[in-house]
DNA sequence: AGCACGCCGACT
DNA sequence: GTCGGCGTGCTC
């Protein structure tokens, strides 16, 4: 390189920051030779290694630092990668969630893409037959048999390298034959462009007066606005998304549907595709890296008209988004639990905002948030009540089981109710909150329990296995011969699982198969899906589980649904819990029955008396929510109070107090803020971390932001906290 | 979060 | 004598 080229590259050269993915609030400044533009990818040296960062724009003036600056490696987009709103909406989310920004947008990436591969379908080596090789008489290669069979292949088409190897081509036949050029090799990309039209495939259903004003409603809005679609189970939700989605695609915008973990079902995905004879592409967790960057692909130049996707998919960019719809938008599984903790179903209005698109957040029984934000007029509220077909609506039955007799847990009235349900040729659907043979191991003789040595926690029992397992940490070991303090054999398990109510079950109805649905029975790859099949087809007139069943499947010949102990949740600690179980009870009410056989649901419970279990079977969700939501006013808990939760965790239980005590210290004192804590965790010790809380309780939202805007860079520097590990949780959904 | 640097135990 | 345990501190 000569002098005048130093000399130009010098003047050209300038400052650029950088997000990069790592826990840190801030940018890093970089040379670069030419400023790219604000949300292109580059990589950079950072300390020892090398990352993928964002370009935030150019620095005007340099300040002379005194530390040496490093280079950019490489620009590794022409343009930016996300699309303007999706940039716009990370910033907003980096912003509110007090989440440093590279992380945060990193989060608006698939995996490939953070990685620095480029942003483009991935292209494969292939060949196709050239002129030379069209023409040629084929008998001409009689005298080479691998050739004239791969030539052959190729004039009718040409064929990706990996197919020509599946299909035991010779590979020297292929190399001599480019030699000859009578074949060329190409890079195969696949075609990525918008080249769809709206067509439908089957045709819509008939709506009842309340879909039909329901879609109507958010068809011929002016304003684009979110919508809570409140439709009790079987009212015919996903007719509505169905109808008000062709409005979008019709016009030749995209939809954007997200769905909670467990209802990524091929079922939804059916019907979706039996519906509209457009693209549709599915983002979840089961899908290759390669395979998630191709449907993102799709959907951000337009190919995809349709994206269903769990909690991540909010970030997804489209060229012409129409609707987003959110499905149960009470689920908890929208917000993720951890590093960025999010809000799908927040993030999707705040996106329908900025992107000026109806935003559907459909649920039976919707959270009371978005309870709350209609009663703001923030919302607009459509309301499905009635059942599709004569459906009944079901019964609820509450079990007093103070000083009952219980076997497994089941009530005789219970018991006796199953039967005749059972004799009728029902199926009946038993629900149990503890997968396991048993909660605990006690001693028999002395009172000991058995107690996970990293957890404050009692091991299950898992009989089957002949273990005990914790459920919090994960630690495993077989089940002990002896009580630790007394040393008798006399070691029993105490509570019920869903092991011991399959297995009680199963000696109670000997006529009965009995299929039991948790996560250890499911753990094998596909076996939820067959388990689910099995059950909707009434192969087993028993079901037992855990919550996992309730969600998102409808069991048509169940008739009788039991939930064994719902006083947990009617006195927890967490201030979620009852608003849970309302939401539970509800869904799995809707699960039961159809037209010909109302269901029923038995609640067993040592408290039948209280106020919401009451509330809740007489008046139904929307008064229990109305109950709820008096309740946390009062509290002021959300939606009306606005939480910010800090936690910490230390081997040392005095280092997670102190840590959190140094912020607390630091938080400026205002009379609309309170600060609770630090406080213990609910178990406050976890794989052998002890944890605690400190809870900040604001009126209204601008000041907790203020405040923690205005206070985070502070609280980073504290030295208190570089001995724990720590994290911040915007609009907690529970302080476990 | 990584990753390096740094100071104390059981081993080719 | 070394390999490696994870505490502490930095990353333009």
């Amino acid at each position: 390189m000569n002098a005048t080229s130093v000399n130009s590259n010098a003047n050209t050269s300038t400052v650029i920051q950088v997000a990069v993915p790592v826990p840190l609030a801030r940018v890093f400044d970089y040379d670069c030779d030419q400023a790219p533009a604000v949300g292109t990818r580059v990589q950079v040296p950072f300390g020892a290694r090398q990352v993928v960062g964002f370009c935030m724009g150019a620095v005007p003036t340099p300040a002379a630092s005194e530390f040496k600056r490093k280079a950019v490696s490489k620009v590794l987009d022409e343009q930016p990668v996300l699309s303007e709103p999706v940039w716009e909406l990370l910033q907003w989310a980096a912003d509110y969630y007090q989440h440093p920004v590279g992380e945060v947008l990193a989060h608006g990436l698939p995996v490939l893409l953070r990685q620095g591969e480029a942003a483009s379908y991935q292209t494969t080596q292939a060949y196709q037959a050239t002129p030379a090789g069209q023409q040629l008489e084929l008998n001409e290669l009689r005298n080479a048999r691998q050739q004239q069979r791969l030539l052959a292949a190729l004039r009718s088409g040409s064929l990706l390298r990996r197919d020509i190897v599946a299909q035991e081509y010779s590979l020297s036949a292929l190399k001599a034959l480019q030699e000859k050029e009578l074949i060329e090799a190409y890079q195969h990309q696949p075609s990525a462009e918008r080249d769809w039209t709206f067509a439908i495939g089957s045709e819509p259903l008939q709506l009842n007066p309340e879909q039909a004003l329901a879609v109507a409603a958010i068809g011929a809005a002016q304003q684009p606005q979110p919508y809570l679609l409140e439709g009790v189970t079987g009212s015919g939700k996903t007719e509505v998304y169905l109808q008000a989605m062709a409005e979008v695609l019709r016009k030749g915008k995209q939809v954007l549907v997200i769905v909670p973990e467990i209802g990524l079902t091929p079922q939804t995905l059916r019907r979706f595709q039996k519906r509209f004879a457009v693209p549709i592409v599915m983002l979840h967790s089961a899908l290759s890296d390669r395979e998630r960057l191709d449907a993102w692909l799709d959907a951000k130049n337009g190919a995809a008209a349709i994206v269903i996707g769990t909690r991540s998919a909010i970030f997804t960019p489209f060229s012409q988004l129409g609707m987003i719809v959110v499905d149960e938008e009470h689920d908890s599984s929208l917000k993720q639990q951890e590093g960025f903790r999010y809000h799908a179903r927040d993030l999707a209005v705040v996106r329908g905002h900025k992107e000026r698109v109806p935003v559907i957040l459909g649920s039976a029984t919707p959270s009371l948030e978005s309870i709350n934000n209609v009663s703001q007029k923030r919302y607009a509220h459509l309301q499905l009540t009635q059942r599709a077909g004569q459906a009944r609506p079901t019964r609820h039955m509450v079990v007093d089981i103070k000083q009952m007799p219980l076997k497994a847990g089941l009530s005789v009235p219970l018991i006796e109710r199953m039967r005749e349900e059972l004799e009728r040729g029902q199926q009946v659907l038993v629900f149990i909150n503890r997968r396991g043979f048993a909660p605990a191991l006690l001693c028999h003789e002395c009172g000991w329990l058995a107690q996970c040595r990293r957890c404050d926690a009692y091991y299950t029992v898992h009989q089957r296995q002949q273990q005990l397992q914790c459920h919090h940490c994960g630690d495993q070991l077989r089940i002990p011969a002896q009580c630790h303090d007394c040393g008798s054999t006399q070691l029993v398990g105490r509570g019920v699982g869903t092991e011991q109510l399959e297995q009680t079950l199963t000696e109670l109805f000997p006529d009965f198969p009995v299929l039991r649905i948790d996560r250890d029975s499911t753990r094998r790859k596909g076996s939820l899906q067959k388990h689910l099949a099995d059950a909707t087809e009434n192969k087993f007139p028993l079901l037992v589980g855990t919550q996992m069943i309730a969600k998102g499947h409808h069991f048509p010949h169940v008739t009788l649904v039991a939930m064994l102990d719902i006083d947990g949740a009617l006195y927890s600690s967490d201030f979620r819990a009852a608003e849970r179980l309302g939401q539970l009870i509800t869904q799995v009410a809707g699960r039961a029955g159809r037209a010909s056989a109302p269901g029923t649901v038995v609640l067993q419970t040592h408290h039948p008396e209280h106020d919401l279990l009451q509330d809740l079977i007489h008046n139904g969700y929307a008064a229990f929510a109305r109950s709820l939501l008096r309740e946390r006013e009062l509290t002021q808990l959300p939606p009306f109070g606005q939480l910010a939760l800090f936690r910490a965790e230390a081997h040392e239980a005095q280092h997670a107090q102190a840590a959190l005590q140094a912020i607390a210290d630091q938080l400026p004192r205002h009379p609309q803020l309170m600060v609770l804590g630090p406080m213990p965790a609910v178990m406050e010790r976890r794989a052998g971390r002890y944890r605690y809380q400190l809870l900040l309780q604001c009126q209204q939202r601008g000041l907790r932001q203020q405040i923690l805007q205005h206070s985070l860079p502070q609280l980073q520097q504290l030295p208190e906290l570089r001995r724990v590990r720590w994290s911040l949780d915007v609009d907690p959904q529970d302080f476990s």
